[in-house]
DNA sequence: GACGATCCTTGATGCAGATCAACCTTTGCC
DNA sequence: GGCAAAGGTTGATCTGCATCAAGGATCGTC
């Protein structure tokens, strides 16, 4: 029950990991200083929920480590994440009082937290941070239309093979940028999220991630631990030819 | 030829069908003056592309009449719809050289267009129009997820009748906000870009619209003019109990 | 070390929607 | 008036994925 202390909180913006990305990338040291004051740190436990839709809203933030997945449920059960949140995504819409959607954690996460109030106000007097925001808004109306195209067009083989390019063009990004030599990288996800994501039940992702084993795209070490011994391929199996369009 | 001239256009601001719900709504009269000397009106008939992905955008802008879609292709040829661009709707990312998607006008339409290079420095000076477009870009974020569960997880019967509710619902709003009685509107899309935004194929597209006429959801005249006498059963059939959440 | 829980895999079967195909209606053009 | 093109409907058939079902692997707990 101690949720806790998870993990090593940072304390200062300047020792951050997320400093240059997140909402705040743009802030003067004076406004940073500002931000102190309105934050704090928060730790969820893998599978823990952060928010349900329809909840009041409290506060709006950033991932600082992690992954948590952002999901639409409909009445009779039927679900679908409609994204998913890694370190330096925002969560929360400011000026909106209720969660839109529901938010997990699906590892252990961090999340540096402001009150919802104050940063609203907070925002209005300080162009950078909405500046940033409208950045990284835009950033994922990408995301969202590039993945209507994998809900709305692609084969369950391609949507895993899409999922999975994601996933290793993340880790590269983190990591290092060399997208050259295999990429190695575990799976954050369940294969009932995949799902979840992709618009397939969990058996089909079974299925599809076990074929594009057996056909070499992959190489699997236990049930999450990837390697991509060739990217390119990846990308052809995802119908995303050449240089291809998904960001991270 | 004549492409110009297709529909009587606003000159002032002032006259501004969208003036109130466009990008420059919380402009004041000396930022729209400043605004009106960027802007210029384009015409572009049923049909025609307005842009296409890949092409540097020399502008952005707002449509003021008439719709237009906003579509991702594969290389192979399969496509998805991934925006239906209505009165007030923004087109163009500032600070993108080129543009994402292919831009086509489904009706006569009538874009208030501004220069792509000026708008982006006027912008950074004016948090008015950062501020609303940052308001746009997060109700397009929302669109989108919407859409992404319709996409994923909803039946082609569902999925038409969600179509159906967003057109009607978008209709009232802008002619008179009753959603009580029946409601009666023309589709602006063919069969076939319907199949496009919902993932289908015409056919269909076509057999669904069928079977909703003869049970009785909605009546149709002619192949596009559609009358909707119960507009919760319509919902229901979008699985969307209750309130629903879809927006205009 | 037996148990239940969670996560995952694989097989058998069924069905919603894709595909292939024919034909109708409307519109514009010679 | 003939005819080609665009948009739409409907039928027959095929297939990719869902559904139903069984069982394996790993883990924590008593």
């Amino acid at each position: 029950m101690l949720n806790e202390t998870v993990k090593a909180i940072p304390r200062e913006c300047g020792d951050c990991p997320i400093r240059h990305r997140a909402v705040c990338a743009r802030c003067e040291a004076d406004e940073l200083e500002q931000l102190d004051k309105i934050k704090y740190y928060r730790s969820f436990q893998a599978g823990q929920p952060v928010i349900w839709a329809g909840d009041k809203m409290e506060f709006v933030g950033s991932v600082v480590s992690g992954i948590a997945t952002l999901t639409q449920a409909m009445e009779d059960g039927r679900t679908q994440m409609v994204g998913l949140l890694l370190p330096s995504d925002f969560v929360g819409r400011p000026g909106r009082e209720t969660a839109a959607y529901d938010v997990v954690a699906t590892t252990d996460m961090v999340m540096c937290c402001f009150r919802r109030k104050p940063f609203e106000t907070m925002m209005a007097v300080t162009p950078h941070i909405a500046q940033r925001l409208l950045e990284m808004t835009l950033d994922e109306l990408d995301a969202a239309r590039e993945w209507m195209l994998v809900l709305g067009r692609k084969t369950a083989r391609e949507k895993i093979a899409s999922l999975l390019s994601i996933i290793a063009r993340r880790n590269a990004s983190l990591t290092f940028g060399k997208i050259t030599g295999p990429m190695v990288f575990d799976l954050p996800l369940t294969r009932e999220a995949m799902a979840d994501y992709l618009g397939l039940t969990l058996e089909t992702v079974s299925r599809q991630i076990s074929a594009l084993r057996k056909d070499g795209v992959i190489v699997l070490e236990g049930k999450r631990h990837v390697t991509v011994p060739d990217f390119n391929r990846l990308m052809e199996e995802a119908g995303d030819d050449s240089d291809g369009g998904l960001l991270a």
